[in-house]
DNA sequence: ATCAGGTTTTGACTTATGTCATTGTACCCT
DNA sequence: AGGGTACAATGACATAAGTCAAAACCTGAT
């Protein structure tokens, strides 16, 4: 018993219901949870993993906040996403058992680790955690579906907006304030995964402000009319 | 034994190592058969599905060539991918049970219907179809990502570039010629899926073509150089 | 508290790509 | 075979976003 309390991870875990475990019945849990290793902390600024490394194993963000960023050879990089409390890292490495992307935490963090052979089998014999996992999979192409949308048909204004109103659903989603928000990604991060300069997303920031959809103030934003930037998201409102 | 051979698909199936059942055993893609459904013919122009279609199956695409279209509410449409002989289709649509965008035909196609609930069950007794299929799962975030640098980080010629290749590349791997090819999409869906304007995949097709890197007689294209249409994929060459 | 480094803001100017319009071409249908 | 509708090419011009540069601002380390 008192085995079982130290591997434990998953059965006590508060954001348990955001995570790989969400609707998995306490009997599931704990099998699962016999299967984790324990939490491991990532300072802000360390890498999770690199490109190239070789994958052994998937990780749930415990708590920070990571951005995973592909490199081009030419030196130029594209933030692919950014990952909050409960997503899945290291999905796109399950195709070449090597990790195809940089992962890095923009703040002090801590990640599950999930050994993917062994999360394997789990799902051999578990068939609602095998489910839950090919609907993350599913879900995360629909994401990238979606920043493909936003890098492929919108303007640079529509993509912000775009971005803040997702960021802040995220937050609401983990019952953290959706209104007011800090930022942990730089200006020239969020252009990178937006497709713009720096300059341009520091520009749209100051023209959100000055017309009252935001407060900005460095990191920190206030969303203060939140239909109004809503409705920047799409080109209705030229028309 | 002629009931087997009624329902037999991927045994048969000369494409079966492009597909889903790449590297499976005899035995367990017979066991495969067993589940799939037979062939679907979809005319050049029809939808496999739309979006808000319930899912019920992946398709495996037999013959032809698909494009998944992405709608916007206003009216916007961002092509998400192009698909060949032995890509899946409707992986999108696991996460919330419903097709999250178009599947259209884009020449007289054919495609194998595999329904999903079946197929996640006899996941439970197949370990490699079960490993394979997530290895899918993870190539397809794997390409995504790849448009995500495209779009978000390149420039006009080298998008088109990295496209022309890509599609010479995957002509090559289904034996198909890698030199000369008759693109099935109109230059408005290279725009779309490369987020350029018609008129811009036009001029910059002329320009390869009176660089010498290609010919184009409309929908025909020969690579004439290779290399140099390679090279033109980074920024290094401007440099 | 102070300083240094990395961010962020803002301005003036450039440019790649989009827009609009015209003509040319090809293919499909009867 | 022919005629109509889609598609494609090209030119002239407009503009959104990028570039370069300077100044202001934070933040964390000493």
């Amino acid at each position: 018993m008192n085995l079982h309390d130290l591997k434990s991870v998953c059965g006590s875990c508060t954001i348990r219901e955001l995570c790989l475990p969400a609707g998995l019945s306490d009997d599931e849990v704990h099998l699962l949870d016999q299967h984790m290793e324990h939490r491991q902390v990532v300072p802000k600024g360390d890498y999770l993993y690199r490109v190239g490394d070789p994958f052994r194993s998937l990780f749930a963000v415990s708590s920070g906040f990571f951005k995973t960023v592909l490199l081009h050879e030419d030196g130029r990089g594209q933030i692919t996403g950014f990952q909050m409390m409960g997503e899945l890292l290291g999905l796109e490495a399950i195709h070449s058992d090597h990790h195809m992307c940089d992962a890095v935490a923009l703040e002090d963090s801590a990640v599950c680790t999930i050994p993917f052979d062994q999360f394997e089998q789990l799902g051999q014999v578990m068939a609602n955690l095998q489910h839950r996992f090919n609907k993350d999979l599913s879900r995360e192409i629909v994401r990238e579906h979606n920043v493909m949308m936003l890098l492929g048909s919108m303007r640079s204004e529509e993509r912000l907006a775009n971005f803040l109103i997702d960021l802040a659903d995220r937050h609401a989603h983990r019952h953290q304030s959706s209104v007011e928000m800090t930022l942990r990604m730089t200006r020239e991060d969020i252009g990178s995964y937006l497709g713009l300069k720096l300059e341009t997303v520091s520009r749209l920031l100051s023209r959100f402000h000055d017309e009252g959809l935001l407060e900005v103030r460095g990191r920190r934003v206030k969303i203060l009319d939140r239909n109004a930037l809503a409705l920047r998201r799409t080109e209705a409102h030229h028309q």
